[in-house]
DNA sequence: CCCGCCATGTAACACGTTACATGATTTT
DNA sequence: AAAATCATGTAACGTGTTACATGGCGGG
């Protein structure tokens, strides 16, 4: 359901195309969601029909008509009113936890590959969420990319913390 | 899918019913997934299915039959070669993460407001894990709970840091 | 006497991903 | 000559949540 509100979001800013929101997301918000053409565009279907957005069409010769979604007032108090209330809570699914809890099942130095792994993947992650914040042009990217930087320290301290443990047993 | 995995890898402990595992989810588990009785039984059915479980039905008077599961060896097989495998990406789903972005449509005191409540809403929650992990009696409990302290007390650490910033501004 | 625990399950709904379909234009 | 970009969309599939249905037993 929190991609309408993505949507209505991004249109808040400035009139786009389903194509303009999918090109934003992957650029700006991948931390945050991947939504993909399938969810995008029957969503800005449905926001038309339920009058939260219109619609301006604009042929062009051998291409798809583009069209420009923009938000209504409707829209834009729905988005109001969802932005104030508290967030709901996060789901975080973490493959990698599930295995470590499971990991009984294993024994230890398939235990200690499995973590060493993911300490490999979250440190390429952390580069390149730091090349990203150099490219980062408005307070709020910065915002959700420190987010994330955060995050993958505090995994990597825990995770050294967890190889400790797991060296001495 | 992976809800494959955590029933195969619960089972590979001991024997269990759907309700015992539902129970253990929702007791060591709930930072991981919140599995629902709607999830876990259609999986157990299907698993029996293909094998990878066994059943055995204990009568009970005036109760429906408790249905003992128990891995199959191609069960074990089956856990085993997926926790060998490296673990797939995250799927973080934070609304809050979302909202912050999007402040570009709220006043300065309502962004403020927002960050204030979510910096409540996890300093409670650092202190429910605090009190989970005083009663966790398992290493791989201790992993978990560990995990998710960490990961509150980063968000903690980042929302002083934007609350700063926003207060300059 | 009521509530929570035990114990199974299904059905409707909501959500999202992936792959497919189309096809010219611009860049490498 | 190939690949990426622009630009729309649908259909099948997979997964998950919620609410419903059933009903005795034990403790406060």
């Amino acid at each position: 359901m929190s991609h309408r509100y993505l949507i209505l979001g991004l249109l808040s800013e400035r009139p786009m195309t389903g194509y303009d929101i999918k090109k934003r997301v992957q650029e700006n918000l991948s931390t945050v969601t991947n939504a993909s053409y399938g969810t995008l565009y029957p969503m800005l279907h449905r926001l038309l029909k339920e009058g939260a957005v219109k619609v301006k069409e604009i042929p062009q010769r051998s291409r798809p008509s583009k069209k420009v979604y923009r938000i209504s007032q409707a829209g834009l108090d729905e988005l109001q009113a969802w932005l104030k209330q508290p967030a709901s809570d996060d789901q975080i699914k973490r493959e990698f936890l599930l295995k470590l809890y499971l990991a009984k099942a294993l024994d230890p130095q398939q235990l200690r590959a499995l973590v060493d792994d993911r300490r490999d993947e979250i440190e390429a992650r952390l580069r390149s969420l730091r090349a990203e914040k150099k490219e980062a042009d408005s307070p709020q990217q910065v915002w959700v990319l420190d987010y994330a930087l955060y995050l993958c320290r505090a995994e990597i301290d825990w995770l050294k913390q967890l190889e400790a443990t797991l060296g001495v047993a």
